[in-house]
DNA sequence: ACCTGAACACCGTTCAAGT
DNA sequence: ACCTGAACACCGTTCAAGT
């Protein structure tokens, strides 16, 4: 207002873009939200670039490459995990806790399941995860060899879980289709022939229930549990 | 040669492509080995199509899609799969050979466990693979339910056994480089603060063995049919 | 040191046109 | 009915050139 209109304006370069530098944070920012708003497959290198307004080739400066953003990833979505105190005395619920837990952080970022399928578990949180379920395993007293084991195999079956949720989520089958879909199936099986297919007729109703998966997965850690149990010392 | 040559020659359509014309079957066959020779990567619409010496739009006169194409793959390996007759008295061990048996023919088929996790198995020899799975899981006196359940377990665990392996042999790693990361690992692990990972560095070393895998899954199956058995009737 | 545009070698799928 | 070429809208990664 106060400044004369005719003296020289040096214009302190407005068009410079003041925008924040790349980051691998706010890369993988960017990524997650994607990941979260679109699944997996939304997760490329390109859509992550233009979400920040830059090209792909900025990306390779802060990440070697989409592996290593899958598991930043992976990294983030572990921050999300919780455990509670180890109570030896209930060590099978606390087990069956755990997993309920990991599976919960899976569903609510749909296609890091992916990401995490054949992934050793290095980040810090992971870490933590796998210190944890190690500590309830000790306290049932299953030996070392088979709680190193089972560390690997209760991520293993929580991911196959998830990403096999993912994939059929993929399909974007609205809830009617399920119901649709799983009645079908029932009769299908029903209809097989008897001679051949006996049990599978006999159980038809069996084996198209729990669809939505709750009740699958709560069988699947119960087998584990008892499993585990039954290698428990004493 | 006993033909004058200035006799009018009806050059009957030399040039004319006697190619086989295409077919589900033969798209199979080509995707097939595809899948066999460099991995599920390399099965893309395009290089089967080149694989038969056409273009990846002819494909579609045969088979809908590439997901259908990968149904057709599963069902393909679906059918190396072999059931000893079932053995009311060893239900336990046949459970395991016929996991192993499964196992197998995943591995034969690097990348089709990828194909297959998520679907639901309806080819002929998946279904003969269900049956076969519950007559031995009946012989076992484990309920109706927990046998139906178990019949989607068991897939499941197997596949992404075979999948987890099939990411880790896509990073191309020789023999010494997974000794010396399973040796670096172990290191890791053994250099972690104790206060706060008393159990992973005390366990160190069972945390890292069996890296081969074929241990890890003979635990795998170990903890499933125990778990089963915990729940059999009687 | 960090960022960029352009290029390379790929994808799955569609469609109008041919036979 | 079956096949084709060409196009569309995508991939991950590399590289020389800029600042």
């Amino acid at each position: 207002m106060n400044q004369s209109p005719w003296q020289p304006i040096r214009p302190e370069k407005p068009a410079r873009p003041v925008r924040e530098p790349l980051s691998r944070e706010r890369i993988v920012d960017a990524a997650m939200s994607l990941l979260v708003e679109q699944g997996y497959e939304a997760v490329s290198m390109r859509k992550v670039a233009q979400a920040l307004n830059t090209g792909p080739a900025s990306l390779y400066a802060h990440v070697a490459n989409k592996k290593e953003l899958d598991q930043l990833l992976v990294d983030r979505a572990a921050q999300d995990l919780e455990f509670p105190e180890a109570d030896p005395e209930h060590w099978q619920e606390q087990l069956k806790d755990g997993m309920r837990s990991m599976l919960k952080v899976m569903r609510s970022y749909p296609g890091v399941a992916r990401a995490a399928i054949g992934q050793v578990p290095l980040g810090e949180r992971a870490l933590e995860s796998t210190e944890h379920f190690l500590a309830i395993l000790k306290a049932g007293k299953v030996p070392d060899q088979a709680a190193a084991w089972a560390v690997d195999l209760i991520p293993l079956y929580v991911t196959a879980t998830a990403f096999e949720e993912s994939v059929q989520r993929a399909w974007e089958w609205t809830e009617d289709d399920i119901t649709r879909f799983v009645g079908e199936l029932r009769e299908f099986f029903q209809g097989l022939p008897a001679e051949k297919f006996p049990f599978t007729v006999a159980l038809a109703a069996a084996l198209t229930a729990g669809g939505s998966g709750d009740e699958r997965f709560e069988f699947g850690i119960q087998v584990i549990v008892a499993g585990l149990a039954s290698m428990a010392e004493k």
